[in-house]
DNA sequence: GATGAATGAGTCTTCATTCAT
DNA sequence: AATGAATGAAGACTCATTCAT
């Protein structure tokens, strides 16, 4: 039943509430990640983590609430993975390229999240039949990589371009990466990751006529 | 029933039966576009043309079929719209813009083909789980860029790089230029590809110290 | 249309009919003989014999006057193969194994008629669920070895016993020999035949001196 | 879900579920013999029993499932019935007696178990077309027949004959047996078997100086 | 005579959700 | 806090039949 997000001080879940609840999320990445959005049914969630049914029903107000849970729980692990790792960086060049780099790491530790992440985004309807989690949804994302873009540009490391492209198109060449990873489970990621931070350096560098992107 | 490509002299369709194959195909694409590949069900689609569920099931063999059909057949129409309007550039820089380019102008016209495409890709899956259109469906596609790539790399348009990492992430910028218009329909989608084309420009470009990508 | 017995010299079918008919109920022979009952629809019917749904319905009533026309046609194919081998014989023993020789040798040559007859006979049923070539079918069947059995305990060839109990069992006896066959495609019906015949010669002679069944 | 034979201390299914499987079981039994194979829907059998359709899908794997559960268990009662009616014969004339009167026995009592078997049995196919329930299911009932005939002719009980026809006409006969009080309720089953004991006695026995069947 | 096209009822199955215990 | 049980709607697909051409 509980739905709440829980306004702090009020109606907060018990322990065992809680490690269930994370239970059933990462059954759910799990099998996000393996048989797909479509295919991804609560009582296939249910099996893989050895419970009834109707726990699931329990601990979650409908399947709704436990798709944006898991969106947020993970969501919430990568930020905190990837943010300590790009803040340290002062040049807008090294926050572009630890922040591609710090991606690979993260996703090359934890593919199942981001290949459920990756089911659920292109696929997570609401009622209305619109995406759930699309362009909108990155909204924040898009501006945080507008704002570095454009410290960037004024401290002149980077040309003009438009920043929501730059942002737009990184974002999908990240998002590539890791569904290329899904799908080749060989594929060396840290090598993709180089070449595409080279690739995105390459095409913000101011033009200056200058220098190489020592790495 | 009938699935064949009709190779020739064999067992041709009738004008009724492309007709309604032909209309059927537009409801679906309609229909993937509108409310997403997992909420398009045979039903809906047959309302949306307005005829019987089992017309279709007389058309195609199946769901699978018709999918299948449609995929091929909006894939056809793209090349045959992008291919003419690529092939007469004579550098790669050339070839790379303007088919960025050509693809703008073809989703800007066929936006719901492309949607349902963008659903299909991200959601078919066959009875052993693995996307049906992934990654290993865009080989052919990553293969002719990788070409041009190193065409340009031989000589000497372009620097140095990883040509798979740079198909790939090219397809998926457009992919993402494409999902972006879907999501707001007033986008700019000319402007956002002429901003792609600079970024990929650059991105490829050999270092040379030097010139701009006169346009 | 068509659904008359014709009442000779009324409505007496054209011959084009007649060849369509009889190339549709082969058809249907084929394949209710290879796929069974339930699985054999108009449409595999149609396809099989290579022509399209509709005709079958132009040529008969429905899918029971289809049934029933291959029913009487086989069976009438089987009499007129059956009844000149044993009308010959003069004794009843006679009758008895000519009869189920005649119809080893008849099967060996029209394994599809017999099998098709097989499925037909124990799944055809009529709108209040009841089978519609039962025994109550069989009944002119019954009735005739029936009355071999009783010439033959007139004449004192065979013991006392009940007609309609060795009746059905020896058709039931026939019929599994034909289903045994069906299964196994390389057994030898020929010396089954035999064996059959034995049994039931043993089985209906006159006790000759012999030990009764006492219990 | 469910479908092991619940292996001792593995998943054995609540009582209430065992009810309800045998509740539906029963359901489909009576399905069977009223309407036939055919026509027997998980629907129907549903409205039979007086529940929703999805209960059936909840309790049992798929419609294959079902039939598989509802054929050992009709055929385990029913192996329950006969073997303690027969193992106490000292002959082998004794036990094939004994075998055909507790089949008949067994029917007077359980007629739509009968006659649900054999539908199944004439009509359920696999995938590949071929008949679950044919004389391959039989194998064991016809070997163990056939051990007992065995038995008779090398204790000079019985003639030579081909045990293995033997034993298909036998079973044959007592399925007509069967089918036969399914179609004439009214039939004398007792007497029946009656009969078609002595008409296998008589088939079976030693001659007792008499003729042979010179064909 | 023949056909392709269309229909609508019916098949099995899957699923999110609800509820009494 | 958990569960097994049940539901009913929706899914893809099959089929006998009808009908205009």
């Amino acid at each position: 039943m509980r739905s709440e997000n829980e306004p702090p001080g009020q109606k907060r879940r018990s322990v065992i509430e809680d490690v269930r609840r994370a239970q059933i999320i990462r059954g759910a990445v799990e099998t996000f990640a393996e048989v797909g959005y479509g295919s991804t049914s609560l009582a296939r969630i249910a099996e893989r983590v050895g419970i009834s049914k109707g726990v699931i029903s329990y601990h979650f107000a409908g399947k709704d609430e436990l798709v944006d849970q898991l969106v947020s729980t993970i969501y919430r692990e990568m930020v905190e993975f990837v943010v300590p790792r790009v803040a340290p960086e002062t040049t807008a060049t090294g926050k572009l390229r630890s922040r591609i780099r710090a991606v690979a790491e993260y996703v090359d530790g934890n593919r199942a999240q981001l290949l459920a992440l990756a089911e659920i985004f292109s696929n997570a309807r609401g009622a209305d039949g619109r995406l759930l989690y699309g362009h909108a949804f990155n909204e924040d994302l898009y501006r945080s990589q507008e704002e570095i873009f454009r410290a960037g540009q004024e401290a002149g490391e980077f040309r003009q371009f438009d920043t929501r492209v730059m942002a737009v198109s990184l974002e999908a060449a990240i998002d590539a990466m890791v569904s290329y990873l899904g799908e080749y489970p060989d594929h060396d990621i840290a090598a993709h990751a180089e070449q595409l931070a080279d690739l995105f350096e390459q095409a913000v560098r101011a033009d200056s006529g200058a220098g190489r992107t020592a790495r």
